[in-house]
DNA sequence: ACCGTTAAGGAACGATTGTTCTTGACTAAT
DNA sequence: ATTAGTCAAGAACAATCGTTCCTTAACGGT
C-alpha cells in the first residue's frame, strides 16, 4: 500500500553510476545527484539512506551491470589478442564500462574499507578471466598457470583506460592494446 | 623588505602533494591544507592564489621530484626487467612516487584541462624512457621500436600502482609486476 | 468514506566549503 | 624614529555541503 514510486530504482542507480563515474565522490554534491537523476531529496535518502548508501548501490550496479560483462566477454576469448581487442572495443560500446571501478580504486578504496572489499572482489574476478585466457594459451612451456601474470594484465587493462580517460584520446589506446597482446599473445 | 616568511615554500608544496595524493582534490579541505601544513590561510592565498594554484604547484613539484627519478632510473635500465623491478621497488622507498600523478589522471585530468595538459606530459615522459629501454631489448625481430608498445608497459606500470593502492597489497604487484616483465623481457 | 502507509514537494537545519577582510606583528630602508 | 611593505593570526563572508522536518498527495485495505 502507499503511494507508488515515480522513479525506477534501476535507472536512478545507473544514473548516479554516471555521475560518479566521471567526477570524485566529493566532487558529486547531491543537488547534483537530485537534479540529474530526477528523485527528490527525501526519496533519495529514504531508499539509499545516505550519499554513501546510492554511491555503493551504484558502484554494485556497476560491477554488476557493467564490469561482469566484459569479464564474460573476456573469458569467453580464445586468446589473449581477443581478450585485450575485446575489452577495448567494449569501451567504445559503452562508454564507462570500467570508469567507475577506476574511480572506485584511486579514490575511494584507499578510504573505505566496503568500497576495497568490492574494488578487490570486481580485481579478482577480471583476474580469474584473464587467467583462463592465459591457461589456454600458455603451451609453450610449463610455467605455472602464473595468476600473476593475470592480475598483471588487468592491471595493464585498466591501466590503459585510466590513460585513455586522462589524455582523451581513445585510439591511442586501442594501439597500445593491441602491441601489447602482439608481445603477449604468441609468447 | 617587509617579515620573513615563518615557512618553506617547497616544503609546503610537498606536503600538500601528500595530501592531494592520498584524497580526492574535493576530499581535501582548505582547512586540511591549513591544519597539516603549518601555514596560514593568508598565506596560503597569497603565495598559491587559490586552493587550485596550490594543487597545481603540487602536482607540477611531484612530477618534477617523485616522478622525474623514476623516469631516470627506468631509462637507466638494461632491460624491461631491471626497468620493471625498479619502478615497483622504487615505490617502497619512497611512497607515493607515481600516486599523485595517478589520482590527477583519474580524477582530475577529466574535469581540469592545465590538469589534463601536466599528466600527458608526464607519462609521455614515461613512454620516452619505456622505449629507450625496449628498443635496446628489442633484438628478436625486425618491428618498429614500438612506442604503443612502450604506451602499453606504462600503462601497465600505472595500473600495478592503481592495485597496490587499492588492495592495499603491495607484495602482489610485485609478483605481477615480475611476471609482466619475465613475459615481455625475453619475447 | 475513512484509515494507515508511503512517496513527493519544499523549506530548513547546522556544519563546512573556498575565499576575503581586518588587525597587529615583524623587518629593511629612510 | 618613522615609514613602507610583507606576513601572521583569526574572525567573518556568502555559498554550498549532507541531512532532516513538515506538509501534502496518492495509493490499498477495512
Amino acid at each position: 500500500m502507499g503511494r507508488p514510486r515515480g522513479f525506477d530504482e534501476t535507472e536512478v542507480i545507473a544514473a548516479a553510476a554516471a555521475l560518479f563515474a566521471n567526477r570524485a565522490y566529493d566532487g558529486v554534491s547531491v543537488d547534483d545527484l537530485v537534479t540529474h537523476l530526477g528523485v527528490h531529496r527525501n526519496s533519495l535518502y529514504k531508499t539509499f539512506g545516505s550519499k554513501r548508501g546510492l554511491y555503493l548501490a551504484a558502484l554494485r550496479w556497476h560491477v554488476k551491470h557493467q564490469v561482469q560483462p566484459l569479464i564474460s566477454e573476456v573469458g569467453a576469448a580464445r586468446d589473449i589478442d581477443e581478450a585485450v581487442r575485446g575489452t577495448l572495443a567494449a569501451h567504445n560500446d559503452d562508454v564507462g564500462a570500467l570508469d567507475l571501478l577506476l574511480m572506485a580504486a584511486t579514490e575511494r578504496a584507499p578510504v573505505d574499507e566496503e568500497v576495497r572489499t568490492e574494488v578487490s572482489a570486481a580485481l579478482h574476478a577480471l583476474d580469474r578471466a584473464v587467467s583462463t585466457v592465459l591457461t589456454g594459451t600458455t603451451s609453450d612451456n610449463g610455467d605455472q598457470p602464473a595468476p600473476a601474470l593475470a592480475e598483471a594484465l588487468t592491471s595493464a587493462l585498466i591501466g590503459l583506460r585510466l590513460r585513455a580517460r586522462a589524455t582523451a584520446s581513445p585510439t591511442e589506446s586501442d594501439l597500445a592494446g593491441a602491441a601489447l597482446a602482439r608481445h603477449l599473445g604468441p609468447a
